[in-house]
Parts: structure tokens; C-alpha cells; sequence
DNA sequence: ACACACTGTTTATTACATAAACAGTCCTAG
DNA sequence: CTAGGACTGTTTATGTAATAAACAGTGTGT
């Protein structure tokens, strides 16, 4: 990693594309970006973003806080990069399996799962598209997965956006349920109930007639899946708009041109990497089989 | 206004209601909640919700920062009381005219609209729904958009809860472009220039042939409106729905198994084996780069 | 071998929220 | 009609941040 990193690339970015130049001289360096970054991750699952201090950061690694701005330019700069940790990326199977939208439907869920893990990460806010690693894996995986529709870029990148905006609005306000449970040390079932409490004490039936009647008949009690509805009726409608392009009524660009990797597919050494990127491919859908397995036995223990 | 305030109400929520207590006694009031609420709405507006200290809003009314304490409990309370100035009431139109579509469509782009003149509002955390008058008044609204479509109570909430989630989506992808115009102090097409220039350099046909394509395609040219076209769906879908229930079909309600490892996240195995999993990812990642790397390389040595 | 790029540390500055104590104002109970 | 005290805006103080600047020690390429 001897690269000369490009002036104008934000020094986050960078780092996050693992193309930032490394010193050569000096002494040796205790720390790394790695764990300074896990260890911001870490204290930001457990007590949330804003105990994410440099101060907070640097003593759980036993050093100053000004020796990680050695590793970081700045905190937006951690920041990214935990985001970009968080982030992760989607799970192999996604790609093999089902058709589009039972592909769409696993990123979602996985993408959700990911904002209740880490939910902290919803408090970064957005600036653009990310220009990371990690968000681009999601990104592809979903196109790859609307490959079959024969929509047109423009329409997968607009589908794509109601898949992430669905786990995004889903994983704020159901975070937002889990904080105020942790903050008050109570359960959901107690949350909803003083809420429902709250509405009916405010919520009068001539101010607001329609809303009251929707509390009369409990529905901030009721816990189905109001977000998984919503992304099904969304799905359903893409549905109907693929079944209109394909009848000819709409115009799809036809999408995809071979990719160009071809001429250094015989590169010796590209051909190593290539295989360990699939070896850790498996090696996580491996490591992922294991969660799966412990949280059930978990759960069954738990009875 | 002498009501005794519900002792058990949190104090910005009885004064976005107009319920909390005025004193009697002392000596005569110069400032006024609504004007502290008013300046630091200015604040906000003009600098981003970053900019709104106690000792700013203090400044803009010509008094000193503790003097805001006698009429605010605490920061918090303040912001609760701007999102609640900034979120205002949907327009008189929205009640009175149309089908429930094109009504659902109207509360849409009206709070998409309140969030683009105030997006600091989506930099708020969010914490269960907001029991203020205003947040109802919009709830209201959508409610009654979907009388006529006989549609469950829950039913309902959740197609409202599409729109609100929409709205507020798309608020936070574009004030995110709008507040890189402003920080740069460059135009949108500047913006999503360098932006698609960026990705170009980053994303590679190899590691992420679909994204590449639509980035060939010209996708983050585009300026259409991505937002707008997932509405539209989810609506459509919403209609099919309606029109299902209509015939009396039994809708089709998904349920997935529980999201939510937080209750076994204390299970010892079940930790182990998520540390592999973050490891593994980590491994993965790591293949990743060297692989990007390796294709770099492999280029150069080409040339 | 030595200059100097680099390390982690120390110290200082600035900005913030808010607790506590204060002097002046004016309502109301006696 | 007056005194007590509730209430006003202010001053001062405390604790926590991010980060700039200067520092003394370390190891490498020339």
C-alpha cells in the first residue's frame, strides 16, 4: 500500500478504500485505524453515539486523546469509517438465491437488521451517496438483483431507493421504540401502553375525529409489521410497473454489457486475490450458518 | 390558562399543548416562549441546527443565555418545540378536495416541502409518535384521505405510514445535496458531477459490475425524480390492496420471524458466534482490498 | 551518522449546557 | 398598605467537548 492517494479524495474515503498512503519513517505505530474505529463502534453499540468521544475513544484503547488524530484527520472522519463497519455488507446468499423480489425483500430485512445492530447509524447524517466500499456491495446487490426485470437504470436505482428508504424509515422509528425502552428501563408492552395513554388523554374526538377513532380501535397497540405492509404494497406496485415495461409500454434500456475484468482475468496475481475474496465469502456465509444456529438454540434455551 | 399541568406530562409536550401553568406572581415577563422558539427556528433555518445554542438564541433576542431557562426547562424541551413550529399544519386544500390518492399525494410533497425549508428537523431523533398537535393534525389528515376507502383502522396507519416515511426519505437524500451546495458553495450540477466523477474512479466494472453499468448509464446524471417514482408504486400498490379487500379478498399480510436478537444478545454463545461473523466480515473485507488492489496493479502493469 | 519524518503527550483555547447564587420587581395574603 | 416571597433576568462557576500548537523521544533512508 505504497500508493500516492489522490490530493482531492477526502482522507475518509481514502481510508475507507484502503488506498491511503502509509508512513515510511518514524517509529512504529501502536494504534491502528482498525481498532480505533472498532473501539468507537463499540462504544457507540453500548452507550450510543454521543458517548463516541475522542476522549472516550482513546481511553478505551489506554491512550491520549490527541494520538488519534494521528490515525483520523478529524471525527467526521471516524465517523464514516464507522459507518462504513457498521454497514457491513450483504450476505452471500442473497445473490445466489429466489427471484427479485424475494432478493429485494432479504437486502430490507438484512439492511434493517443491520440499523437495529448499529443504530446509532442513523443518526450520521447523509451527505450524497456514499463512496464507500461497503454501501456500493448493498447498491450491487440490489441492481444485480433487478438484472432479471429488464427496467431500465434509471428505474433500478428508483426501486433500490424504496428498498433502503424502507429499512431506513423502519430501523429510525423502531430504534427510536428501543431507545426510549432503554432510557426508561421498561419494555415495549409498557412504552405502548403509556403512549396509547398519552394519545387518548390528548387526542380529542372533535379536534381530531378520524385519528381518535383509530385509537379507540387500539391501533398504537397493535404490534404487526406496519413497515413490512409497506414495503409489500411498494414491491407490489414495482410489480405492476414491470409487468407494464415488459408489455411495451414503457421504454427499457436494455442493461448490460459485459464487464470489462477480462483483460486481467489472467493476471497471476489478481487471480489469487480473487480467489480469497471467495474463500472469506464462504468463510462468512459459514460464520453467518453459526449465528443462525446459536441465536435459535439461544431462544430455545431461553424457554 | 391556569390549568395544573398533568404532573406526569413532560413539560415541552403541555407547552406545545398550551397546557402548562403561567405564574402569577413576580415581576412582569419580557420574553415569551413563542419568541425564544421563533429565534432559534431563524437560527436553524439559516445555519443548521448546529448553530442553535442556548447562547445564540440568547444573542439574537439581546438577553443572556440563562435567562432562556426560565422559560424553557432544558435544550431538549426548545427542540421539541421547534420541530413542532417547523412541522406546521397541512393546508386547508389537502381536507377538502379529491380522492384519497391524490390527497395522500398532496400531504407528501407538503411535507417533503416543510422538510427542505426546515431540514434540520430530520437531524431530530425521533422517539415514538410525536404526541404534539401538529404531528397530529397530519396524521389527521391522511386518516381522512382514507375514510372512503374502508380499509382497517391499522391498515390505514400504515399506508400513512408509507407516506410520512416517504416524505421523509426523500427530505433527507436531497437536504443532504442541498447542504453540500451550501457548504461548497457550488450548484447541484456541480455536485452530482464530481459525485459521478468519484464514482467512476471508485467503482470498478470487476468488484461491482451492475453499479458500474448504471453508473455508465448516466444514472447519478439523471435528475428525475426517483422519490416521486417510489411513491407512485407503493400507491399503486396500496390501490391493488384496496381493491383486493374491496372484493373481499383476504389480504395478504406477511409475518416474519422476529428481527430482534436484543433478547438473547446477552446469550454467551450466541455472542461468540456473532464476533466470528463480525471477524469473518472483517476478513472479507480485507480480501476485498487486496483484490481492488491487485486489479489496480495488474492494470498498470499492462500499460 | 545524522537529518527529519513520524510517534504519542502535554498544554491551551474555544465553545457549549447548565447548576447556583444574586439583586431587583411586584403580587397577594395578612 | 405593607411585608414576605415568588418570580425576573444576570453573574459566576463547573464540567465536557474538539482540536490547535508545541514538545521530546524514535527509527529509517541517505
Amino acid at each position: 500500500m505504497t500508493d500516492t492517494a489522490d490530493p482531492d479524495l477526502p482522507r475518509g474515503i481514502a481510508l475507507a478504500w484502503g488506498i491511503a498512503a502509509d508512513p515510511q519513517r518514524g517509529p512504529k505505530r501502536e494504534m491502528s485505524v482498525e481498532r480505533i474505529v472498532e473501539a468507537a463502534v463499540d462504544i457507540a453499540d453500548a452507550e450510543g453515539l454521543g458517548a463516541v468521544s475522542m476522549a472516550a475513544v482513546a481511553a478505551r484503547l489506554g491512550y491520549t486523546p490527541m494520538s488519534l488524530y494521528r490515525y483520523v484527520s478529524a471525527k467526521d472522519d471516524l465517523m464514516l469509517l464507522m459507518q462504513e463497519e457498521a454497514t457491513g455488507v450483504p450476505s452471500a446468499e442473497i445473490g445466489a438465491t429466489g427471484r427479485w423480489r424475494e432478493r429485494l425483500e432479504a437486502i430490507y430485512r438484512e439492511q434493517l437488521q443491520q440499523y437495529l445492530r448499529h443504530p446509532w447509524v442513523l443518526e450520521i447524517p447523509i451527505s450524497g451517496v456514499p463512496a464507500t466500499p461497503n454501501s456500493a456491495a448493498w447498491m450491487e446487490a440490489g441492481l444485480a438483483a433487478l438484472d432479471e426485470t429488464g427496467l431500465s437504470h434509471q428505474d433500478r436505482l428508483a426501486v433500490m431507493l424504496i428498498v433502503t428508504g424502507s429499512a431506513h424509515w423502519a430501523g429510525t422509528i423502531i430504534a427510536g421504540y428501543l431507545r426510549l425502552q432503554r432510557e426508561r428501563g421498561v419494555d415495549e408492552i409498557a412504552i405502548t401502553q403509556s403512549e396509547d395513554a398519552l394519545f387518548r388523554a390528548l387526542i380529542t374526538a372533535d379536534a381530531y375525529p378520524h385519528l381518535r377513532a383509530a385509537i379507540e380501535a387500539g391501533v398504537f397497540l397493535d404490534d404487526s409489521d406496519a413497515f413490512g405492509f409497506g414495503l409489500e404494497r411498494a414491491l407490489d406496485g414495482v410489480a405492476d410497473y414491470i409487468a407494464a415495461v415488459q408489455a411495451g409500454a414503457a421504454p427499457p434500456t436494455p442493461a448490460w454489457q459485459g464487464l470489462d475484468d477480462a483483460d486481467i482475468a489472467d493476471d497471476k496475481r489478481f487471480r489469487e486475490a480473487r480467489k480469497a475474496v471467495r474463500d472469506a465469502e464462504k468463510a462468512l456465509r459459514d460464520a453467518r450458518k453459526v449465528e443462525r444456529q446459536a441465536a435459535r438454540e439461544a431462544r430455545e434455551r431461553r424457554r
